[in-house]
DNA sequence: ACCGCCGGGTGCC
DNA sequence: ACCGCCGGGTGCC
């Protein structure tokens, strides 16, 4: 455990607190958790460790120490190798770091040898609490990898310490324990449900764009959040106390509440200018944001000096250039809102004159370069022409690193990569320096990898008030969620070890009321709404309507005996993987026969190809060539788009020579933790990292044109030409051309060439491209192809959340017209299968939480039996 | 009595 | 700690 070092609390007497508490539960709850453990498979991580028993031990020397703790309370069981009196002292600590005691020495000495050497990891719950100055109780759980539980238990067994393995009997304190956190978090999360995120409030009078009735809602969600200061979730008041019903935690003070959150509405809801109105709104005390005047530049150059003469000299007095001041005076503070709001004045008066000079007042926003220029174009859209905002980019390497300089704007806005370049040397990083009145984290989920430099750099920002912004803020799974609960400081799970204990392993153990603490926290710290999302019966956001309809394609007699061919050749291959049991290990071979048959179903050319690049041939050259093919084949199919080590979503693809495709830093960890004889997780063949083939950095960009001359047509692609007229996105697996501007993009451009292409496609010019060819998972969500109004999804895709982003990128805020979207399914195929399995993917979406690896690899090779029919 | 018993001093690691 | 443990005072029935 690594004790948070804020300890914001001292806490004082509670002892004997007395919970009126009826147990109401009986031990069912226990049960199915401890059966649970039985049934997942050990995972290296800390998250997915196994339960050895528990310990009923004692925790002495309450007296001597302030932290105090709860009947039911969780606290951390720390190792003091430092300790004079005893080197294998164990600590007991409360959640804010605050010590209890000690672990009574006997036990200590045991527990020292199991922690220190990583056999086991100790948490404790104090099932009695403080009832006297002196000794109490602890239940202890040992958690950790299979491999090393008979270890464990075995050694404490020889010390005398024997711990109890049946999930029942001597287990009743912790049951107890869960019981009273699965009622206290059904009493919560009535009450997050109760908090109303439906006010709205104005934006001020800075704010040149009226805001939508959505916005304003956002907008007073997060002024609530940034000055209310009710408690945090899963905190209520006890008495004279604040108590938190998760970790039994009490303490006298008011536990500090996330002046922030998470603002995760759907893109095109307009998440930039409610923040940009929220900067202009929300300064101090809930008031406005002083703003400078300005009717055009020159005035505004002189109007910046004279207030520097006026403030320096303090005693100047001009007739005619304090009639100058007043007027400014007085329409800054029409600006500001109200009449109170004395714009310029207020605001250099405090900045100059007091000693905090630059402290609280600057708003920081991160965001991926990509849309850096986006800010910089939606402050200058959306603020009143004649407000002067200070806004400063603090990129390049001009930028000007003065803490003074940048303290005294009213917004910083600033790169991911900017902000870790400057974290690399810390001291030096001015932004590191600085007390920001607010963080925004644009695209924040980009920080969802702890380990990640860039990470660390955010974490470390000092700030008043944080946000996050995102669409997609927990797309793949629940760890994800914990970077982003740590930059909000959420207490206590910006600390690692309480995060998981209370939230991560309950959730990956398929634990209810872990699933459902995880909602309301969500719940508490969020606002999401999606354009479908309705406000009093009324849609949100005004979007021309969606069709969606199924094309059956009929293939032609030759297209049908070549497809039945291929079909019944796979078939049987797949049949004898699957009667060997070898079907992940030959995956590669399984997933270029679905392709295949998928491209049948598309073009018949489509085939030659790939067919023959399958022939023989083993030069290490021809081997990483067909590799890359694969790597393509895999990516571009969206079919085993997660990462198995990982199972996120791959970042740096690399392809092993068993063609199975994982993260670069995924598979590499695996192969230096598993060093002589690293074997491919998916099929156990063994692999080096010498053998990891990339994706080529800038594959032959420019126009490998096919010949045309050759070109024949296929069923679903005269489909297609029977309904071509205004600007189209064609949405396929395999780009070819045919008669029309168009334009391509596929996931092998490079950012650059990506804009360009958008550019060309979304330009209003007579001669701009009817048709952009999109590859299923080219570009990110931002992809904005409003210029289409026509969607042809020429090839199903395995998840259907894929399609739906390639729908929702022309069908959104800016979109004019009615979209059309045709899915092409040609008839008795694979195509109509993946459909099948589509439909039953999505039910699956909500199980997800709860599946582990091993369900995954399973529903996978049940997916291919489907599939092929088997 | 090289014991038992009583009662005061004392008390984490 | 309304305990246990220690060690000094004490000592038959």
């Amino acid at each position: 455990v690594s004790v948070s070092a804020t300890s914001l609390v001292s806490a004082t007497s509670v002892r004997g607190w007395d919970h009126s508490v009826t147990y109401m539960f009986t031990s069912t709850h226990l049960r199915t958790v401890s059966m649970t453990f039985s049934a997942v498979s050990p995972e290296p991580e800390a998250d997915g460790s196994v339960l050895f028993g528990h310990l009923r031990g004692t925790v002495v020397g309450l007296r001597y120490y302030t932290g105090v703790v709860n009947r039911g309370e969780m606290v951390g069981l720390v190792r003091q190798p430092q300790n004079q009196h005893d080197r294998n002292a164990v600590m007991v600590a409360n959640i804010y770091g605050n010590q209890v005691g000690h672990i009574k020495r006997e036990l200590a000495a045991a527990m020292a040898y199991v922690m220190d050497n990583n056999l086991a990891k100790v948490e404790g719950v104090v099932p009695s609490g403080t009832n006297n100055s002196f000794t109490m109780p602890v239940m202890l759980s040992f958690w950790g990898k299979e491999e090393h539980k008979a270890t464990v238990n075995e050694f404490m067994a020889r010390r005398g310490f024997k711990l109890n393995t049946s999930g029942s009997g001597g287990a009743t304190d912790l049951h107890i324990v869960l019981s009273f956190q699965l009622r206290n978090s059904f009493d919560n999360l009535f009450e997050g449900l109760m908090e109303s995120k439906d006010g709205e409030k104005e934006a001020a009078k800075a704010v040149g764009t009226p805001l939508l009735p959505h916005q304003k809602q956002a907008l007073s969600w997060m002024c609530a959040r940034e000055n209310k200061s009710g408690l945090p979730p899963f905190w209520e008041k006890r008495g004279e106390l604040y108590y938190n019903s998760l970790t039994c935690f009490s303490a006298k003070e008011i536990p500090e509440r996330v002046r922030g959150g998470i603002l995760a509405d759907d893109m095109g809801l307009g998440k930039t200018l409610t923040t940009i109105a929220l900067i202009l709104t929300n300064f101090h005390q809930g008031k406005p944001l002083p703003v400078e005047k300005c009717v055009s530049v020159a005035v505004c150059y002189f109007f910046q000096h004279l207030i520097f003469f006026t403030l320096c000299l303090n005693n100047y007095s001009s007739c005619e250039e304090a009639s100058v001041f007043l007027e400014d005076l007085d329409f800054a503070a029409a600006l500001g809102g109200s009449a109170t709001d004395t714009g310029v004045k207020k605001k250099k008066t405090a900045k100059k004159a007091t000693p905090t000079i630059g402290e609280f007042e600057t708003t920081l926003i991160i965001a991926p370069l990509s849309v850096l220029s986006n800010w910089l174009d939606q402050f200058e859209q959306h603020v009143h022409p004649d407000v002067k905002l200070n806004v400063y980019l603090y990129y390049g390497s001009a930028r000007n690193r003065s803490k003074k300089f940048l303290s005294s704007q009213d917004v910083v806005i600033t790169t991911y990569n900017v902000l870790s370049a400057d974290f690399s040397c810390k001291s030096k990083s001015p932004l590191h320096g600085i007390d920001w009145l607010r963080i925004v984290l644009d695209e924040g989920h980009i920080i969802r990898n702890p380990n990640a430099q860039t990470s660390k750099a955010v974490l470390d920002l000092k700030a008043q008030r944080r946000w996050i912004l995102s669409g997609t803020p927990i797309q793949n799974s629940v760890k994800d969620l914990w970077m982003l609960l740590a930059f909000l400081r959420l207490k206590p799970f910006d600390v690692r070890e309480w995060w998981n204990r209370v939230i991560q392993r309950p959730v990956t153990l398929g634990d209810r009321a872990g699933v459902q603490n995880l909602q309301t926290l969500v719940k508490c710290i969020t606002l999401r709404r999606t354009k479908t999302s309705e406000v009093n019966g009324r849609p949100l956001v005004f979007l021309p309507e969606k069709t969606v309809c199924v094309e059956q394609v009929e293939l032609s007699r030759t297209e049908r005996e070549e497809y039945e061919l291929a079909r019944n050749e796979g078939r049987n291959t797949i049949r004898r993987y699957v009667a060997e049991g070898t079907v992940l290990r030959n995956y590669a071979d399984v997933l270029a026969i679905l392709m295949r048959l998928r491209q049948h179903c598309c073009h018949p050319d489509l085939l030659a190809k790939t067919l023959s690049e399958l022939g023989a041939g083993a030069t290490p050259a021809e081997l990483r060539e067909r590799l890359i093919e694969k790597l393509r084949l895999v990516l571009a199919s969206g079919s085993d788009e997660e990462c198995s080590v990982c199972l996120d979503s791959v970042q740096l693809p690399v392809i092993t020579h068993c063609a199975h495709v994982y993260c670069r830093p995924c598979i590499a960890q695996v192969i230096s933790t598993e060093q002589d004889t690293a074997r491919c997780p998916l099929c156990r063949s063994e692999i080096k990292t010498s053998e990891l083939v990339e994706f080529p950095q800038e594959e032959v960009e420019e126009e490998n044109t096919p010949n045309s001359e050759k070109w024949r047509t296929s069923s679903k692609v005269h489909c297609v030409h029977c309904r071509s007229d205004s600007s189209i996105v064609i949405v396929l697996l395999f780009t070819r051309e045919h008669g029309f501007t168009f334009v391509r993009l596929d996931g092998t451009m490079s950012q650059k060439k990506r804009t360009r292409v958008i550019q060309e496609f979304q330009s209003t010019a007579a001669d701009s491209p009817a048709i952009m060819l999109l590859s299923l998972k080219a570009g990110g969500v931002g992809l904005n192809l409003t210029a289409a109004s026509h969607v042809f999804l020429m090839d199903p895709a395995w998840n259907p959340a894929t399609e739906e982003q390639c729908i929702d990128r022309c069908h959104r805020l800016g979109q004019k017209r009615k979209v059309v979207v045709t899915k092409f399914i040609v008839k008795d195929s694979v195509e109509e299968k993946m459909v099948e399995i589509q439909r039953g993917k999505q039910d699956l979406v909500e199980k997800a939480f709860g599946s582990t690896n091993s369900d995954r690899k399973t529903s996978r090779i049940d997916d291919i039996k489907a599939l092929m029919e088997l």
